[in-house]
Formats: C-alpha cells, structure tokens, sequence
DNA sequence: CGCGACGTTGATTTGCCTCAACGATTGTGG
DNA sequence: CCACAATCGTTGAGGCAAATCAACGTCGCG
C-alpha cells in the first residue's frame, strides 16, 4: 500500500478498500538518483509518476540548445509527458529528477483496466487533469498579461521556498528569461 | 438529438442509445449572433458549451485594458472557462461570439448524475481535457521556444484559412503579439 | 588542487512595442 | 442614396526592455 498516494486521491475522490488493493497492484515503486532520467527524446512516455519525496522536471532542448522547463514536478503531484503518453508518439523531453527522489510508477496500459473496474479512479484522473489543464491556462495568461518582473515574483510569491530549493537558471528555464536576468532583478529587489 | 455532438463523441468512446438520450436531456440548444456574450467578468462559468457551428472566443482584459486571447472556440469543439468552472469562482474573461454561432449548453450540474450513470461520458471528458492539456503546454512551448515571427508562421501553417475568417487583431491577441507587428510580418513575407 | 556547476556583473545589440497618422471597407441612419 | 462613423489594416519614427556576448567570482567535489 502506498499511503501517500491512497490520500491524495482521497481528497477528490472516495475509494473503496477493494479499488485501493486493486490500484496497488498496478502501482511500481522506484528511486531515482539527483539528475536520474526516466525519459529522453525519441522514447515514448509510456507512464505517470507519482512524486512521493523529491522534485522532477520535464524539459525539451531546442535548437538554439537552450534547456526549456515544461514542468516541474513536487511532491503529491503527478508528472509524464502527457503529449507523448496520450498520442503514442516519441517525446521530445527528458524527464529527470533534480534532486533524490521516490516515485510512484502508473503504466499507461493498467488504465483502461482499472477506470473500467473502479470508475472513480477514472473520476479522479479527469480531475486532475482538469487542474493542471487550468494550470496551464493560467500560465499563458501570465505569460501574456505580465512583464518579466512581474512573472519572476509571482512566481516567488506563489511557491515560497521553491525558489531556494532549485537552481536559479531552472526558474529562469520555467518562466522563459535568461539566468542573467534573474540574477538582476534579485540584486535590484534587494 | 444533436448529431454533431453525439459524432464528436463517438470518436472517443462507444456510447449505448440510452446514454444517448440521457445526455441529450441535459443539453439546451441556444443560438447567439455576432459579437453575443456568454460570459462576462464577475459572473461565475456553470456550462460547457459544444460549438455546432460558427467560432467562439475567451479573452480578457489586462490592466493595460489589451485584450488577451485565452481560447477560440471552432466547430466540434467544446468552450468555456475551466478556471471559473472548475473552482466555482468569478470569472475574468469575456466568452464571445465572433461569428453568428449555433451552441450546445450542457450545464456542469449536470454532470455528476450523467457520470454516475453512464461512465463512458466521464471517459469522454477526460479524454477532451487530456487534449486540451496537451495543446495548452504546446501552446507554452511554443511561445518559449519561438520568435513572435516563427509563432505566427506556425500558427498560420497549422491551421490554414483560420486567418481568414476572424481579424487579424485577434490572431495577434492570441499569439501575445501586436497587429502592426503582424502587419509588417505579412508584408515581409509577401 | 583543479575542474565543473552556478551565479554575478558590465557593455552592447536588437526585436518588438508604442505612439501616431493615414487608408480602405463596411454599416447605418437621416 | 449619400454622409458619417466605426472597424480594421497599414506604414513610419522613435524608444526601451530584455537578450546576447563575454569575463569574472565562488562554491562544492572528485
């Protein structure tokens, strides 16, 4: 059993003991070390991590070779390469660990099986994937409406404690601004 | 019956002639002409709305009083403001008609029983918002990976003769870009 | 120690915005 | 039917915010 995602999906969903057995059957344990990768470009995400303790990033290179952060991924919170995964197609992003990490590992072909027998796991799922949907959304309206400045303490604002947890070039990676930048707008804050 | 929906929904999943009908109860069809609202800043978003025919748009409006496009809204496919629906909090944005447009309301009350009793519609929904996620970090990507100039040929390539049928103020509205920017855009091009 | 990873700082460049004025087209009311 | 306004696109001039290029500082680690 696996505690920590049993609860998260508790408080969207309430599942039975039976689903819960059912869930962990299909559920893989795994560590992974700082800067371990779980995907590359030119494999295709084939499953959906759980993040129990750690922090993971999805990230492609493009062709300026300029590293550009999709996602982050923290504790209690899922992270794949959705792209790759629902349209069955090679990824063009590593997935890595920044710091130890243990994750939880959901493979894609266990879905049909388990929404099929415990509906609420399907429920949970659509939930989640609606938050992040708005996640997303949310960002492009960052992206649009604010300046630089703006996004960078925001952005601070909003994950205290984040900010000092990973390096300052993958913030800059995340919100699209150049390190340099970054650091200017900090010695100017302060 | 609406048939345009029940196809679009086909595509994704099989679906019996009682669920069918039952979905179909829930639904409300409504027409709105050009320049109709749906939609306006404080008020909260408790529909869905599937687009038979003409083109929608969400956008709202920064401090700077820009517009900012979030989503347009096209044929078989569905609109509305995840953010407020989902959260069940004011909306900020505006949900309009660009075009005379026929519209399916499926109000979000009603889907919790329409789930319960035919599961097949929640896969659906999860399968819409999984597509919708998708294009959205697509969306983010492009916007970091790209110059305004390689976004709006992009754009244009990826969906032929939408330039056409809305202005071109709303293109740059939803590309972050100015009008004069494309406007010079198109002359180098040409 | 020496190397790599990360952050800082300075000088320069540039891509895009802003402001402004001017057409072209469409729609509308007298 | 015409005058007028509203809507939308184009073009020019000027400015600025952030990127780029480059060098240096510092910390941690094999």
């Amino acid at each position: 059993m696996y505690p920590e995602l049993l609860n998260h999906i508790k408080r969207y969903v309430s599942l039975a003991a039976r689903d819960e057995e059912l869930l962990c059957d299909h559920v893989q344990p795994l560590g992974l070390k700082k800067k371990g990768i779980l995907l590359e470009p030119g494999k295709i995400c084939t499953g959906n991590y759980f993040v129990v303790k750690g922090c993971m990033r999805l990230y492609f290179i493009n062709n300026k070779l300029n590293e550009h952060i999709i996602q982050f991924g923290l504790e209690n919170w899922w992270i794949n390469d959705q792209d790759s995964s629902l349209h069955k197609k090679p990824s063009n992003c590593y997935l890595q660990a920044i710091e130890p990490s243990e994750l939880l590992l959901l493979p894609d072909k266990a879905l049909p099986a388990l929404f099929q027998q415990a509906p609420q796991l399907e429920s949970y799922f659509r939930i989640m994937t609606q938050i992040v949907y708005v996640a997303a959304q949310r960002r492009i309206g960052f992206v649009f409406n604010q300046t630089e400045e703006e996004r960078y303490r925001s952005f601070v604002s909003q994950f205290p404690g984040f900010v000092q947890r990973v390096p300052q070039y993958m913030i800059a990676s995340y919100l699209g601004l150049t390190p340099q930048y970054i650091s200017r707008l900090r010695a100017k804050i302060s």
